[in-house]
DNA sequence: AATATAAGTGTTATAATATAACATTTAACA
DNA sequence: TGTTAAATGTTATATTATAACACTTATATT
């Protein structure tokens, strides 16, 4: 049984010549089950039981993969790891983590992009990537 | 001979009856002359020639507590550290990041906070600190 | 099918970043 | 001047991440 984030890697991974070896499955799946952000050696641990003695290159290896695909983002703040929750790719990210209970929301208003756009061009900067990240209270802990 | 940002610390201490000590001053010193973000053992070393044999927890401790106070900022992507270029409070800061020579300009546009107002309103989420990390390339490497 | 090649993994070791814990010192002030 | 809170000194160790190199696998020729 596949969820969609598997199905997308399959046909990512399809049509652009990447191999989904094991380690890149196992640990894709692991991010996409977790309900917070994981942290690599969390996902190192939860490899263990998918595969021998994983090593952390290999975990990391796999996490670089899906960063660089933009499956997961990483939380800068946290060290750690989440799937994208967007249906369109996008190379930014906007998450608001709470204090309280750790949850992270991964936000989609496209209110940013437009406003990094106008913001950067000031500064004759040619942005790339961006990464927005608001800590604070959550509804169910305020 | 002391800069604007070190006379702000001074007033700053003295108001609130924090201790200006050795390694406090120190740090924020090398802090504010770094033309570019420092990491933390490259502020240890720069220490090593102001206070004997300091070690990490020294200059940890110290970031820490001008990190707290907002007049120096960390630059979550790169593990650095770079002094606050606004005159006024904020608790919020917004990077752009150039990918080709490492220069890194803070922003202060007063946009970003007031979007986030909005945003963070609708996701009933009450937001605390924020941080913007934008890379791509400055107008100097285009 | 044999083979060359590029992509990817396995493994060992170590680098880079950060903090816990506890003893000691310093400053403020009752 | 003794008490206390704030801060530092010191040792050790935790956490996060990568370098380097040998080996394997998939693909694509010929």
């Amino acid at each position: 049984m596949n969820t969609l984030l598997e199905k997308k890697a399959i046909k990512f991974c399809e049509e652009n010549k990447h191999r989904l070896s094991l380690p890149r499955l196992e640990v894709l799946k692991i991010i996409g089950a977790s309900k917070k952000p994981i942290k690599a050696y969390e996902i190192l641990e939860k490899l263990a039981e998918k595969i021998a003695n994983p090593k952390p290159p290999t975990a990391y290896r796999a996490i670089d993969f899906w960063l660089k695909h933009n499956f997961i983002h990483r939380i800068e703040s946290l060290n750690s790891y989440a799937a994208c929750s967007a249906e369109h790719s996008h190379n930014g990210s906007h998450f608001m983590i709470c204090d309280d209970c750790g949850d992270v929301i991964e936000s989609h208003s496209l209110e940013v992009p437009e406003l990094l756009r106008q913001n950067t061009k000031e500064a004759s900067f040619v942005p790339k990537k961006w990464n927005l990240e608001i800590t604070g209270t959550c509804k169910k802990c305020i």
